[in-house]
DNA sequence: GCTCACTATTTTGTCGACAAAAATTATACA
DNA sequence: TGTATAATTTTTGTCGACAAAATAGTGAGC
């Protein structure tokens, strides 16, 4: 159903195979918010020990995808509903920096990886696919964020890319209206700020863009259309 | 020498020790960057057995602090010389928005840690002891960081100041001149700020002390005056 | 003397097992 | 019947062992 359990894999890659397993269904709400991980379950399903299994959890726990119970079961972290003004701030910030950046050192080469990521959005919009649009946006910022050659902040806006797409899951009923083409039309503006190095223009697109997307993430939230969520 | 090996230990505090002493280790340049880990004299000298050493090291390795190398031993992380400009980038940038939300969310409560702090700084500078410098200076600036009360600029900005540690543990040597005296007289001005609520005396002040301390890090680079590391 | 191939040793990644702690069930008593 | 306690099962944290991979060591050939 899920995965076939390989029977032979490489030694050194049975803990990334399980992290990148736990992570996509982390982040696909596969496994939902607050859900229990059953180490000897995954075990016995992935056909190994649980030793690979623990340090999946452990660098998992690290990046604040799962919440590790003392003497108890690890869990799938919780979305903090009630804190979620520090993560627009954060998520606001990282996409102002990391776009900036990107107009100031991105080479050829990263703009056509972005230009690539653009397409893939659009195309997802046209299809009103919303789980595409939510991936292909992602990996749309995650492309600016690298063009700006900054790991520090790389890594924390990843982060914070990854929560936005467990809220986003959450809701994603709501992407079938006239935004997502809004969208479309800001990342056009963005990349074409970067290409030109116009700093200010990429800092206030990235902000404007920024606040586009809390908003509607707020109106979301506020209208309470959960939606896939059999929890 | 180091750690008396306590025979007894609660169960499930094994891989926090170790964290503990390892994290500390590396930030004290007792293990230099790029010097080796070895798992099996680890456990020996904490007497316990690998698996929570391991675990330990997957949880620096998340945090950046060690780089496992596949099949061979895990380092301590090296210092990245040549992309430090990302590094301060990113250091003033956590400067600057730390501060800023310390001014916009402080309580009465932070403020007097914050101020308590400030004193162990300055009883340090007056001692002239280098190394209790770098350490206070650090506490004070993550008490305003947790006064902002926004955990992913905390997490980010709390990474940085450990990668700063090392970098001015390498040079410390150079801390028995003036400059010190000087932050003591900025700290003073960034409590005001924040007691103020000025949030753009706070921004401002932030940016000038993080420009001070680049270019001390990048004068103490360019005379090279590495002080106490062996290799 | 230097390089390459082969062997021996060390070290890592994974496994199965076991004991402490928690969760669950069963039992006693009001 | 409800509740508190005791017994049982499940699950986690740790351990020792083992095999694959890498390193060090040895010797042959040039």
């Amino acid at each position: 159903m899920t995965d076939k359990p390989t029977r032979e894999r490489k030694r050194g890659s049975g803990a990334q195979y399980v992290y990148d397993i736990l992570r996509e269904e982390i982040l696909d709400l596969v496994l939902p918010p607050g859900s229990p991980i059953d180490e000897n379950q995954l075990a016995e399903r992935l056909s190994m020990s649980r030793t690979p299994i623990r340090e999946a959890l452990v660098r998992l726990a690290g990046e604040g995808l799962v919440t590790p119970l003392p003497n108890r079961s690890t869990v799938v972290a919780n979305i903090d509903f009630f804190n979620l003004h520090t993560f627009f701030d954060a998520l606001t910030l990282m996409y102002r920096v990391t776009t900036r950046l990107a107009g100031e050192y991105h080479t050829s080469a990263d703009l056509e990886i972005i230009r690539s990521r653009q397409e893939d959005f659009a195309r997802a919009v046209e299809r009103q696919d919303a789980l595409a649009m939510i991936a292909t946006n992602r990996e749309f910022h995650a492309a600016i964020a690298e063009a700006g050659r900054n790991s520090y902040f790389t890594g924390l806006f990843c982060r914070l890319l990854d929560e936005d797409q467990r809220i986003l899951r959450l809701y994603y009923s709501s992407f079938n209206d006239q935004l997502p083409k809004r969208y479309v039309g800001e990342h056009e503006q963005m990349i074409a700020a970067i290409e030109a190095r116009d700093i200010n223009a990429c800092d206030r697109l990235a902000k404007a863009h920024a606040d586009q997307i809390v908003s509607q993430i707020q109106s979301m939230i506020s209208r309470g259309a959960t939606a896939n969520i059999p929890l």
